[in-house]
DNA sequence: CACAATTATTTCAGTCGGTAAAATATATTT
DNA sequence: AAATATATTTTACCGACTGAAATAATTGTG
């Protein structure tokens, strides 16, 4: 459909496949075109259609995709009609799960990545030891199935996100906000608790992975999103890849410090963004200004300046200004091509905004090039269960590519 | 020789090569190695001996490469001797040259990488008018062969380092420090004053090549170099490559903001840690606190401050502790393995280094894992010429490399 | 010294992914 | 129906790689 998705370059995870890596990116490919040619695909992979044509023989075998009956007509065309292939979204589901501190939502979606259903599945407790909150996302799951009148057996992957610190590819949590203990394994845990491939993500990782294929990112080869939240974080992506860093905790754009021996933050440091433009921080700046009596919530302030309330017009302020510097920090770093900041509180009055940009353009070192753009937008609560699954079908995509083309001659 | 050199990945870099890959890469595990087997290289490289050997095959006919006749006796030996293959580093030289503000410095070496030997170009001006440079350029190099006894003809490429904003891949430079003219295409300017592939390449690229290559970056696969000089740079590698951000003007850490509108910066902006750490920042502050009389450059005070100076010590402390927080930001974004802090101004005594290692880990994220490494150093001026060599080499061989395999079977 | 043992390298035969060109399929236009 | 146009498949072939077998060059041994 979308003529940019396809020039988009495939994602490549390089886990084990060898030979396989062709059909997943012409799987990949498919799947973010929605519907294509093979001859398009060969184009859009510069590849030859001999190629494709051998590849789509190998997943159309295996029930991955089907030719779909209506060629699209787009006026008179001459010369054979080409055949439209899509991704099968019916053969598989996956699920995407984010932990928040309220609830876990969750979001399915067929293989072709079209949204199956959503559902809320409330928390009684922010933080729980590993096992219960394994527990509480097979519980999850399981009310989203029963919900979706869809059995458990037809999901065939999930990862969960969640904030932290950890290791995606060996399921090893370092530290996470939403758990007690730290340094768990939880490979064993989701092992017995939960019947399919299970992967796990850092949960900004995963809103950068699902703006990088559905939202402001898409096309983009390098590109960061910053997530404003209760704290602050970010995502990297760098030739179109998630950046983790070495140790698995890297993207703390939330600590970064913006004020030498400045502001104390929730993490004991001084001076970190956080202290300055997370919500708490705007709250305690309210509410030192004139009292606790009034202000509570981030709403109470935007409210209070909208109705020309000058002191939490100025918290505001502030905020955008300090924001505005930091992500020049970020442009100066990492100069690339866009950055995507998505805040799933309240919207701001634009003028924040423009405060942002302003500040964000007076400390940018000067280049001819344009600055890289930057798109501000509120984020759906059910974008990080999205970009969840969406990590989950690449990961299926992997799992169910593996091993094609054997029993091709039978 | 050394084992963790062999385990080094290559570098690849995907110009235009198709099967030369691998030759490529037979060619640079040779060189990183100085001296190693065919199948010492199969095991390096995770492939069959078999492809190795044809390899090899290719790389010895274009004389790129030799048997050396002396098989190294570790102890007794079994078995046939391995046959031992070095980089013939007599065939092609190549030059490094980095532009200061005082000096063109030149180190050529040979195609194994031995340093050949090195010039220093003085310069009347420290800014030129593009041509102007690409023919002092030419004249250092013209002077630096003929005090090598080189015939010019013997180099088959040359790097510029220098500072400031370019496509390297085209030889465009936007802005720098160096020339008095922006947006210049240097191309037709090299193409007419030497004779010789040539590239450009950031200075502090160059460095962290130099690092990654030769230096305390060795075998790490995401580090960083930053560098203190008159201004603060930095060099990023990520996945054992150069980042360079999207429009060719990242890595712009002597900008990054450390202080809400802080201290003026050359630059125009405030808060740049450079208006904080460079050499003319201390000057300043220590001007500031005393008159401007005695002190004049960092070595007076450095002076000052060993001889008991209470406020030239503060000014060190300072900015140690700025610096510390500063690298902390590049940790706590990057979470890379490694990071080099390479000064090329006179050595701080070991008490402000404590101190910045210290305000390093006050402002990191604490995780389980430790801190990466940092590596304090004085860098060496010839340091940046030889990143520059270390470049050139790396395209020569891609120029040489390419296309062979096809006469062989005359 | 002949021969066994050992290790390095090369040769050989075969696999596999990929491609260009030719063949085939299915339209529209005339 | 013929010409034309475009999509896809088939065919023939290339080139990189690999495992296995063959060959080479040593040292150790009786």
């Amino acid at each position: 459909m979308t003529k940019d998705v396809l020039s988009q370059d495939p994602v490549l995870i390089g886990d084990l496949d060898a030979r396989d890596h062709t059909r997943l990116r012409v799987l990949q490919c498919i799947r973010a075109a929605g519907e294509i040619s093979r001859t398009d695909i060969a184009k859009a992979l510069i590849s030859s259609p001999a190629t494709v044509t051998s590849a789509c023989g190998a997943l159309l075998d295996a029930g991955l995709i089907a030719e779909t009956a209506a060629p699209p007509s787009e006026g008179v065309q001459r010369g054979r009609p080409r055949v439209m292939l899509t991704v099968n979204g019916a053969v598989f589901a996956v699920a995407g799960v984010k932990i928040a501190r309220d609830a876990i939502r969750l979001m399915v979606v067929g293989f072709q990545g079209q949204e199956i259903g959503t559902h809320v599945w409330p928390l009684l407790e922010s933080r729980m030891d590993p096992e219960a909150l394994v527990i509480e996302v097979r519980r999850a799951l399981d009310a989203a199935c029963a919900a979706l009148d869809l059995p458990i057996e037809r999901i065939a992957g999930l990862t969960i996100g969640l904030p932290g610190f950890l290791n995606a590819d060996e399921n090893f949590l370092h530290w996470s906000s939403s758990v007690t203990q730290g340094n768990v394994d939880l490979g064993p845990l989701i092992a017995a608790h939960i019947p399919c491939p299970t992967f796990i993500d850092n949960d900004a990782n995963l809103v950068a992975k699902a703006e990088h294929l559905f939202g402001a990112g898409r096309g983009f080869h390098n590109f960061l999103v910053v997530t404003l939240e209760h704290g602050v974080g970010m995502g990297i992506i760098l030739n179109d890849q998630l950046y983790r860093g070495e140790r698995g905790c890297g993207a703390e754009f939330g600590h970064m410090k913006i004020q030498f021996e400045g502001a104390l933050c929730q993490c004991g440091q001084r001076g970190c963004l956080e202290a300055y433009v997370g919500d708490y921080a705007l709250i305690r700046d309210s509410g030192t200004v004139r009292g606790q009596s009034e202000i509570e919530t981030i709403a109470d302030i935007i409210a209070a300046a909208r109705s020309g309330d000058t002191l939490a017009q100025e918290v505001l302020d502030r905020a955008s200004r300090v924001l505005g510097v930091a992500l020049a920090n970020l442009v100066n770093l990492f100069d690339p091509e866009h950055i995507v900041v998505a805040r799933s509180r309240p919207k701001f009055d634009q003028r924040y905004v423009d405060t942002m940009m302003a500040t964000l353009r007076r400390n940018t070192v000067e280049v001819d090039a344009p600055l890289p753009g930057i798109t501000v937008r509120n984020l759906d609560e059910m974008m990080w269960a999205k970009g969840a699954a969406a990590h989950a079908i690449e990961r299926v995509s992997i799992l169910k590519v593996r091993g094609l083309g054997v029993a091709d001659a039978v």
